[in-house]
DNA sequence: CTCCTTTACGAAAACGTTTTCGTACCATGA
DNA sequence: TCATGGTACGAAAACGTTTTCGTAAAGGAG
């Protein structure tokens, strides 16, 4: 590796001058900068990232916790986009866990061994209370999808996302509509139950207690089991919104189970908006979310906090999406 | 962020012997290592990555090289595997781009800038100069699904799968097969194209030259197209092999625009092995690859590599998967 | 010509580690 | 008693940077 040592060796210069040139610092005549420069680009020289850290604390690595999986498509588009962000502005990222090789490390021990200069929480177990500790730390943190008061937050538009969906149900004729929602203390679902609730008031629709069902996020076990629930009713909604388009394929089995079909029978709405959801036949009738701009915006808050460290900023950014219709959900013709 | 030297205030030693009882050099009092050790643990001690990389020359750091998107479920799960074997083992891992902020950089000089131990070429235009470059280059590499006479590959098994698959389909009585496949310069596709035709030697299967096409991995619009010009001929084969399950979208939405359907009219069989591949209707018979074990079979060669400087081992590891089957293939009665 | 300012550069310290080498102390054997 | 050897520790250099400060040379003003 050529270190700029060898560049001072080369250019007949010392290594401040070159560190200088190379630095755009004034105090360095500009053809010698010039002829540096050169020199420079020619060896294909660049600064050790170490041991700059050393000197500046500027890591240009941003930390990323995605803690359980990217294994779903909403996560993996989020991480793509986060990806490209970052690197057009200058920064690489890094995995954060908690555990690295046999040691235990908090998530924000890593983040802090690893120099991060900033950690975007993609996705984990808000309560955990390793999570709390970083989102709370002095290391700056956006969060995505969750609100801790302590950094800002990039928020999925999930309040007028389900009303646009009611409304596009109830046009459709359907008022037996039943909503299959992701863990309770999520932000995301309080969201998404306040857009129903106040939806259904709206439209003048009465949902009975038994329509309202907790499941997970991307399991489509939990919303499998919920369907079923649902189904055997005596009197069971016409149209199923699901929590997410994963865990509709668990709700879409349970249907088939029965003996029923989507949308014949059962009506049914995704979230998220996944690529493959046209694939599915019949196509499923989903709310695509911005992945693109969610991790796009959590990127340049972070950066913004980490380039600017005075001000500890609080924002918070909600990005909407859009409805998808496909044909999951039948006309009703009463 | 506590250092080496607030625990030589605090233990009241020097720092050398501090660093020595934490990386267990023998002259060092037992009982001192041992409260330094306690110490250490009880203030959240690390040592900070840049600096230990600055002396030792080793980052604990491995760069992976997606180079075009993560998009596609079959990465992001070799992704997820990438980093699961990687923290089990102790390191991180980086994304390497060639290019940063505003400015180009080589893989090969990101990977250095960012003092990557290793890097793992998981996706990439392997024609691509600075890709060769990277692989041949001193730095510990492997790649995945592809050869480079200078660094180990991990392949997924592709003769032996083209076998089992066009076993099934024949045995479901098809003998008029298509094969569209990937771009016709990859390892992988040869590797295919020659399982095709082999094991359609083996069952005594005719197939026409019309009946090989060349399309893109991942794209569903090349697949369209390579189908409709299949429909269109005047002997149409009765099944179709996709390159991989997100083209065989494009080969499907091409057949229902031809007013046919999946299996009555056109069987056809996907490739990966996609969890949404059950989602389909029909479900999709497919090769399900074993992603996880690529990721960790790529991640065990590096840090081989990396962690035994001496021998430049260049083997080889093939992965097989297995065929999923589903209801997209018909049973032909003749 | 002297004094002051500006310009352009270099020496050296520092960042947080690891590692080499030196050495003080103590025990052992002759 | 002295030489020898082992044990346990510390001083200091080094890794590749950035940055502060010092200073020599040159130029301008009086």
């Amino acid at each position: 590796m050529v270190t700029i040592k060898d560049l001072s060796n080369i250019c007949g210069v010392s290594v401040s001058t070159i560190s200088k040139a190379l630095n755009g610092q004034p105090d360095v005549n500009p053809e010698t900068a010039e002829s540096i420069r050169k020199i420079a680009h020619d060896l294909g020289y660049h600064p050790n990232s170490a041991a700059r850290f050393l000197k500046t604390n500027r890591s240009y690595n941003i930390g990323v916790l995605f803690a359980d999986q990217l294994k779903h498509e909403y996560f993996s588009l989020v991480l793509d986009s986060i990806r490209e962000a970052s690197q057009a502005s200058g920064y690489d990222i890094t995995f954060i866990s908690n555990k690295i090789g046999s040691s235990e490390m908090s998530f924000l021990k890593h983040a802090s061994y690893r120099n991060c200069d900033g950690v975007v929480i993609a996705q984990a177990r808000f309560e955990d209370p390793q999570v709390v500790e970083l989102a709370t730390s002095e290391l700056p943190t956006v969060v995505i999808d969750h609100v801790f008061s302590e950094c800002p937050s990039i928020m999925s538009e999930n309040v007028q996302s389900m009303e646009e969906i009611l409304d596009y149900v109830s046009g459709m004729g359907h008022t037996r509509i039943a909503f299959i929602h992701g863990e309770e203390r999520s932000a995301v679902t309080q969201k998404r139950l306040s857009g129903f609730y106040k939806a259904c008031m709206g439209l003048g629709i009465k949902v009975p207690e038994e329509y309202i069902l907790e499941a997970k996020y991307h399991s489509p076990k939990e919303s499998g089991l919920a369907t079923r629930s649902l189904l055997e009713l005596r009197e069971p909604p016409t149209c199923i919104l699901y929590p997410d388009d994963y865990s509709y394929m668990g709700g879409f089995t349970e249907i088939e189970k029965h003996g029923l079909s989507v949308p014949k029978d059962i009506s049914a709405v995704g979230y998220d908006g996944i690529n493959l959801a046209e694939m599915f036949r019949p196509r499923l009738t989903t709310y695509r979310q911005n992945v693109e701009e969610i991790g796009r915006a959590a990127v340049h808050s972070l950066i913004a906090q980490i380039e600017n460290p005075g001000e500890k900023l609080r924002e918070m950014v909600i990005i909407r999406g859009s409805l998808l219709i496909g044909d999951s959900v039948r006309k009703i013709d009463e």
